[in-house]
DNA sequence: GCCGTTTTCGGCCCGACTGTTTTCAGTCG
């Protein structure tokens, strides 16, 4: 987002700051924890920190006090932090980066700093190799094999993978756990269960009397490559394609308290334990309890968890301390658009342009989702690359729609665009030829490298055409891949509300654009929203679910998305 | 370093697993 330059910036210097006081062994953790969550508060926060800076609210914002506030006003001023600078000087930059190991805290990089003088990681792998971490006070030869392991790790894996894969793999996973007799209840958890865009493990909840037999029935899930710890409550494994499992096992009186929990986010948690301490009571994985007497007050299931804390119950996708919890208290949630309410799918490319599937293929898929229609839309004629369609060829692709509608009775076609947004904002169909779509899509797809004033420009001005209805993939980030355009996402989110242009949430996994902090925004100032997966093949017609994932992370309610209407509605809007 | 339904000082979420120990420190989520 254009505004958050210098929030991510001041929230990076606070992380840094927290992680070298870690490491010279800080006496007060409470001080370092104050400085993540301030890093926190400005990460997250959807003003300019320099905006807040010129009008002394800075203090306004929560767990910022006097001394951050002025710390963060001096590097609004300046563009650095004194602070920061004298504690680099007691540390090599090189040893703060050791924390991303996993298996390594503070206090070994610490000792792996002071003894062997390592600052960086490939020093670390040199050191493991040749056997010295072994003759440290505190590290044996397991600790230096796993430290090499993590290195590995980390090295192979880069970190997180895509929501999709994270999640086939999940449900997977749980068809295999539930097979076992000794399994009451199970789900996934987590990153996954609140459907994050990208995953860093996978984490799995199971409510079993017997918790030996069913870890012993857990390992034997055929993709394991390696065990890395295996307990009576907890095991973690790494699958073949090097995702990590984690899997919890509970009594089934803990078994909503544990969910609860492991679902985080940590955030959330945090949160959600304070309010449950202000109340008298004592929130653990175990159940709610009363502080005093420690009886148990619920735990058996989520929903009596929270209603026990005063909330109403927090749909696993909100939960990420970003106002729930205070809308829970009040019964102000909104009713999340459901996984099962889309209608039907309006971005999918077939073999007209460069898609895998007909027009035929791609509408029996649909029928099988249930879906009651579903727009084809393909790309405009100058983008060549992805065999775009002449104004002929348009005409052609009209006329079988014509003919399929009149087979497939129970479905509807919709022939629509995904016509290009030249540079200067015009677009790539005369008026004459995008009116005989049935809807159109305008979206971007050559010349990225615009400065932020035009690429914005560029967009409103697609938006004001009227007979764009949908802009698709927005900001055209690729999670991994690419960055977002330079783009004020706020003045293009006030265009859509001004001209009536839905934003799409593009489903694909790779995309999810908007994200949900967008949609969040776009909800906030009154746009509407359209889904579409952008599936160039039948089978990615099933990543809506992502789609529907961001729009109930953004706080989306049916009403809020152009998908959940029936065909009549549509049309109706639409003016088909 | 922040914060206040235990208010301006004394708390600050809490428990499991591993490895290196012989009762516990370090790390993780």
């Amino acid at each position: 987002m254009a505004t958050s330059m210098m929030n991510t910036q001041i929230a990076s210097i606070f992380y840094m700051i927290a992680d070298i006081l870690d490491i010279l062994g800080e006496e007060s953790p409470f001080k370092v924890r104050a400085y993540r969550v301030a890093a926190q508060t400005i990460e997250n926060l959807e003003e300019d920190i320099e905006t807040i800076v010129k009008q002394k609210r800075v203090l306004d914002l929560p767990h910022i006090g006097e001394g951050l506030a002025k710390k963060i006003t001096e590097i609004v001023e300046t563009g650095h932090l004194k602070y920061l600078e004298e504690l680099k000087k007691k540390l090599p930059e090189g040893v703060v980066e050791l924390l991303e190991i996993p298996g390594l805290g503070p206090k070994r990089v610490l000792t792996l700093y002071r003894k062997l003088n390592i600052t960086s990681i490939t020093a670390l792998k040199e050191a493991c190799e040749k056997g010295m971490l072994r003759t440290l006070d505190g590290f044996g030869e397991t600790t230096e094999r796993n430290i090499l392991r993590g290195i590995q790790l980390k090295e192979r894996t880069s970190g997180r993978v895509l929501l999709n894969v994270a999640y086939e793999n999940g449900v997977k996973i749980l068809e295999y756990i539930k097979r076992s007799s000794h399994v009451k209840e199970c789900s996934l958890a987590g990153s996954l269960r609140r459907m994050k865009e990208t995953i860093g493990d996978i984490d799995i909840l199971v409510s079993s009397a017997n918790t030996k037999k069913t870890m012993d029935h857990f390992v034997g899930y055929p993709e394991i490559e390696q065990i890395l710890s295996k307990g009576s409550t907890k095991t973690s494994v790494i699958l073949r394609d090097n995702l990590q499992v984690d899997l919890r096992v509970v009594k089934k009186k803990s078994y909503g308290a544990a969910l609860q929990y492991f679902t985080g986010s940590k955030e959330h948690n945090v949160a959600l334990r304070n309010l449950a301490i202000r109340k008298g009571y004592k929130l653990s994985e175990y159940g709610l309890f009363d502080k005093k007497t420690g009886r148990y007050i619920a735990g058996e299931t989520e929903e009596d968890v929270y209603s026990k804390l005063g909330l109403s119950y927090i749909e696993p996708e909100l939960r990420e301390n970003h106002g729930e919890i205070e809308a829970a208290s009040k019964g102000k949630l909104p009713v999340l658009v459901g996984y099962n309410d889309i209608k039907g799918d309006l971005h999918v490319h077939s073999t007209w342009s460069d898609g895998s599937d007909s027009v035929e293929n791609i509408v029996k898929h649909a029928k099988l989702l249930g879906y009651s229609y579903i727009g084809v839309t393909d790309h405009s004629k100058s983008l060549r690359v992805a065999n775009g369609l002449s104004e002929e060829r348009v005409e052609k692709k009209i006329e079988e729609i014509k003919k399929l509608n009149h087979r497939y009775n129970d479905i509807r076609i919709l022939c629509g665009t995904e016509c290009d947004i030249k540079p200067d904002g015009s677009l790539d169909y005369d008026k004459k030829v995008l009116r005989k779509f049935d809807f159109v899509y305008a979206a971007v797809h050559t010349g990225f490298k615009m400065d932020e004033k035009n690429m914005t420009k560029r967009l409103i001005k697609a938006m004001e055409h009227e007979e764009v209805d949908f802009i698709a993939h927005p900001t055209g980030r690729m999670i991994g891949l690419r960055e977002a355009y330079n783009l004020d996402i706020e003045q293009v989110i006030d265009a859509a509300k001004e001209t009536g242009t839905y934003l799409e949430i593009n489903a694909f996994p790779d995309r999810l654009d908007l994200n949900d902090a967008h949609v969040r925004l776009g909800k906030e100032k009154g746009v509407r929203f359209v889904l579409g997966t952008d599936a160039h093949m039948v089978n990615q017609l099933a990543f809506m679910r992502y789609g529907v994932a961001t729009a109930r992370r953004g706080w989306l309610e049916k009403k809020d998305i152009i998908n959940t209407f029936t065909l009549n509605e549509l049309e109706r809007i639409l003016g088909v």
